[in-house]
DNA sequence: AATGAATGAGCCTTCATTCAT
DNA sequence: GATGAATGAAGGCTCATTCAT
């Protein structure tokens, strides 16, 4: 039975998945050809045909892999953070996901192929967000809740939610302006995105704190 | 011998700059055929070539007009804000920009295409920089110095700014994600942007107002 | 506006139907490859989707030109032999026909072709049957309702007339078994064709004839 | 060393054979692709290749089945037929020979094969011809040569066998252009193949007859 | 000032086949 | 006896571009 794509972890299928993820995170899937995976993975162009059935075939295996990495990912943040104070939990969210978001060192092909699929989103866009963005929704916006001191059915929560997350996301989705406008050799050091990651705690504590003095808005239905 | 791109403004080359602006924006530079603006702008698949050299001429002279209008309409917000008082102007800056950005009726081609370049960048994103993001800079951070009762070298200024724009532009570039994840139904009304551009406002206020309170950080050199 | 295929009568179009009606006609449609074509034809792998949109643009238009010529030939011969008394007209329908469909000096591709779609149908085939064959049908019917002394609406018409043509066919569509069963060295020449034509008039004048001293049967709805 | 096709009778040999049957009948060589083949016999694509060294092996051996087949079928018709008297037994071989063509229950997938291959050779065609068609060519030609009241060495035998051959192959062969041109809803049922047959037959009998009225020609040598 | 015609490079895909197990 | 993995050739098509008028 042939027709169903091939499974097997060959070293071949392995090389072209490890191959080409690195060339859509960088370019994007239409800028990537077929024959430049091949030829960096060092195989037949055929090759592609045969364990993915067509190019669609293996990006989508490339953003199940990556939507499953973000997952992971995000679940080892969380549990890092949930034993601690509200507080404290904020400000190493706020750390660690910019940690990931920007230090080149750290930088995995998954962070940039998302952050691509987000922005300009292809039909695998729908694996991302229900493999890699809704499982933790609850947990993430549990850590603003605390902070405002109400429920996950507060509308509150998930636009302070989203103004800390659109903080931190901003300054990797604009990285080619901002590179664009530092001052020559600028680099995003480990000590910079500390700075930097500081500054957004600090501006967004003092936000939600802000707000969680207001008086409670209507409630709003909630889904997962 | 080469002959320069003839510069007269004809109807037909207006016509092909009025049409692929909007295909510009709409899917990108990659993703819009020259045929595509040629069916479009009811002209000949030569006339591309004729009157812009290539394709790359073509859309950077479209990404040239975009620059120069997004100048002009922040100079227009800033214009029209700068008579209020501190707090109001932040309010209208995050209004007015957050429509801008969102609501469909309003949104121009612009704004997508220069939040495409943003992104994406082609060698096209330095006109922007240089014609629509620089020549305003100033006059942004004058806005959150006030507030932050600092000057333009206190490195506070842009960090706020930064968050500020963050998370407005974090709704745009987010903007497919954020639609499959909404109800069904969801939309970017002038109400809803509305409300939106208010928490941003809230949120940010009470940040920039905490950062104020901390010691002043050391000055840094300025640049425009 | 370039984009219905341009109808336009050039030199290298004309060159490409000419060449690809040929090797249509010799292959079939499956088995000629554009590359074929633009080489015979002496010209780009582009031009055929320039004129005729893709591969089956092109087919369509030797398809319709085939039909076309189908429907004068038919014309010409139903015209020739029209003034003449009923045995004549059959006699002389029959040898035409035979020496258009065997004689290999005036074989046509548009013969085979239209043999080939016959068979084996693509798309194509509607073409021929609305322009090559319904057309001429009603003038069929009536050489065989005369001789049989009755109308177009008597079921014996139809059955008769795909008698005479279903001989004449036959040697055409089983040539190639035909061929290699004759003895070594045979050939189609207008002789030999002459001899088959007389058997085939004498054998069906005689059928004809049988039939129509018969009681006529229940009359049937006639459509073009 | 190149290792002859093992020629065992396994399992998988025989649902490979009894599937591309089916499936080389219906589309023909070239529309048929090896994947088809293995997956609808539910085995790997190379097990045509070990079997059959290769797709036009496995074709051969198809046709070769067929060839069987159909000499087995057409003996079987003629052992039938022959006791009866002259005119019923062409009666008869018509009415057979009419429904095996064309009735769509009874239509097993060597006719279909045999027209294919009739119409359109491939180098497997010599295997129709000396193992399907020449060995019962002499009893074929008897049936007629009775009728006729003449010898197997005079041409109008032939020539009538062909007419009668052809008046049934011809609705076979042209039935993608009749089932388009026959009122919707037209279907080759037993009633109407009989009576079909039933007309074929007293057109050629008539045929035959009017042509044993006229003066023997010329004797010719004759060839099995 | 503008255009119809033509081009060559390159894309994704499919095919029959073979290799190594 | 049988198969999963891999291959190279070829196919149709689209693209931005240029030529000649």
């Amino acid at each position: 039975m042939p027709q169903p794509a091939p499974a097997a972890d060959t070293e071949t299928r392995r090389r072209i998945l490890s191959v080409s993820a690195q060339l859509f995170a960088e370019n994007g899937f239409n800028h990537v050809t077929i024959r430049q995976i091949c030829q960096a993975a060092q195989t037949n162009i055929a090759a592609v045909n045969y364990h993915f059935r067509d190019k669609l075939g293996l990006y989508k295996e490339v953003v199940q892999i990556a939507a499953d990495g973000m997952h992971r990912l995000k679940s080892d943040v969380l549990d890092a953070i949930e034993p601690q104070p509200p507080e404290e939990r904020l400000r190493n969210y706020v750390r660690l996901t910019m940690h990931h978001l920007l230090d080149p060192h750290e930088q995995s092909w998954m962070e940039k192929l998302i952050a691509r699929e987000t922005m300009e989103p292809t039909p695998a866009i729908d694996l991302i967000i229900e493999k890699g963005i809704r499982p933790t929704a609850e947990r993430n916006g549990r850590m603003v809740a605390e902070l405002l001191g109400t429920t996950l059915d507060d509308p509150r929560v998930w636009q302070c939610f989203l103004s800390v997350q659109g903080q931190c996301l901003f300054y990797k989705m604009s990285m080619p302006v901002t590179m664009r406008m530092a001052p020559p050799g600028f680099q995003y050091t480990p000590e910079v995105i500390d700075a930097l990651a500081e500054h957004v705690y600090q501006f967004s504590l003092a936000g939600i704190r802000a707000l969680a003095a207001q008086p409670a808005p209507a409630k709003m239905e909630w889904r997962p």
